[in-house]
RNA sequence: GGGCGUGUGCCCGAGUGGUUAAAGGGGACGGGCUGUAAACCCGUUGGCUCUGCCUACCUAGGUUCGAAUCCUAGCGCGCCCA
């Protein structure tokens, strides 16, 4: 395969199953994405992310650029160099960091002004900035820089941020040059489907001019601007439509979520991609998922029980300790407690999308899906 | 034996006459977390027949309209003297 080649494996129904080359190796979707933004996992080793069949991490150009820099990066011989790890890597573009943390935000038609939020310094980024910044920390594929509507907001300003997006998706494409690293452009329109559809119109527009002119294409295509706080059912409404809307040979990724529900439904409706912070984040705060549903391990009623978090699991977490033991940890604020339920969390996404390939590759996704629906964890997600 | 100090809710600890069922921690119990400023944030934590009442700041008694707060005695603890 030929670096950013996507081959498609299966379909069933809307959901696929896609194999996409990176420099870094090949994965394949159905895929959830742990996120690592100051380019770690936080309690994660890459070793554990290896065992665990993790294909890509994400880390995050905003934090990266400000600590410890973008130049620091690629003097360590780039991001995989610098934190030794050999898989895919993804790196968000910041721009969900410069609209949710600075409350001063200036947008104009050449990029956003911000202030950071580690020394209060003010930064400008331009997508030609953005993008030499994502090059030099040389992930393997870099994502455009994008204005992230929140919700509830007037259409308006949704259209406004469908506008920046576009236009400076068309800049990041321009100046995007790295050979061994591909751009995505990014999907925004919030709950407006005239607005989604027209987004992605754009974005398909601005790559047949690039490619008119000898340019570059993307590599894929992000779905920005959803699990902002709306409903699922809000949510469903619009993104199939969406997903469906972009190109059939590259990858579509949901920017943001990982809800186990959210993903299976999701990938019923063409999505390939995910990423979240929920399941690392959730296990340090004391919350692991399980076939049953979410369990809060800080619950008293965990003290004295004595099997593993998920007797359908196979994670090492489950293999070598108890519920107990695990409650035990988090409530003494020990590491170990968040570093095993994270384990276990990453465990429990990776194996569900690793499961909803093989339905989709056995064709039978219809029947996954409605498995999970019917499951006691579902409602519970 | 004497002197000085001290005794607060599960624990530590603030409060030295009224706005105190009692600050603040901790613990316990529960909830939240969706392109990670998060090993974080938010509740509850005397009882009841619950828009009010009862019980409560070592114990007993007293002063006062009113006491966790002042007085007396006792008990416990700490330090010093003998």
């Amino acid at each position: 395969m030929a670096l950013f080649d996507c081959t498609l494996d299966g379909a069933s129904g809307n959901a696929r199953a896609l194999t996409y080359q990176t420099a870094h190796g090949s994965f394949a979707t159905p895929m959830f994405m742990p996120v690592g933004t100051h380019a770690t996992v936080k309690g994660i080793t890459v070793e554990q992310l290896y065992a665990l069949g993790s294909q890509v991490v994400l880390a995050n150009t905003y934090h990266l650029a400000m600590r410890p820099g973008a130049d620091l990066i690629a003097e360590a011989g780039g991001i995989h160099r610098f934190m030794n790890y050999d898989g895919p890597m993804l790196t968000d573009s910041g721009g969900f960091q410069v609209f949710s943390l600075a409350d001063t935000v200036k947008l104009a038609d050449d990029g956003v002004t911000f202030q950071s939020i580690y020394d209060g310094a003010k930064v400008h980024w331009t997508p030609e900035e953005n993008m030499a910044i994502q090059q030099k920390i040389g992930a393997d594929i870099a994502m455009q820089l994008d204005q992230c509507a929140p919700y509830p907001a007037t259409r308006e300003f949704v259209a406004q941020a469908v506008d920046y997006s576009s236009a400076w998706a068309k800049r990041c494409l321009a100046a995007h040059e790295r050979p061994d690293q591909t751009l995505f452009g990014i999907v925004q329109g919030g709950m407006h489907l005239d607005l989604r559809l027209e987004s992605v119109r754009r974005l398909r527009a601005i790559e047949e001019e690039s490619l008119a002119s000898g340019g570059r294409r993307f590599g894929g295509f992000g779905i920005g601007g959803y699990s902002v706080g709306e409903s699922h059912e809000v949510m469903f409404e619009t993104l199939g439509r969406v997903a469906r809307a972009l190109p059939q040979d590259r990858p579509r990724y949901l920017m943001g979520v990982g809800n186990p529900t959210t993903l299976v439904r999701a990938i019923g409706e063409g999505v390939d991609m995910f990423d979240c912070v929920l399941p690392t984040r959730t296990a340090r705060m004391g919350t692991a998922f399980s076939s049953a549903g979410r369990m809060n391990m800080r619950n008293a009623q965990y003290a004295r029980d004595f099997g593993p978090l998920d007797p359908a699991c196979s994670c090492p977490t489950c293999r070598d300790h108890s519920r107990a033991y695990v409650r035990h940890l988090v409530k003494q604020n020990e590491m170990l407690g968040g570093i095993l339920l994270s384990i276990h969390n990453l465990h429990f996404l990776l194996d569900l999308t690793r499961r909803a390939r093989e339905a989709v590759l056995a064709d039978a996704y219809d029947e996954f899906e409605a498995a999970w629906m019917s499951s006691p964890a579902a409602q519970d997600y």
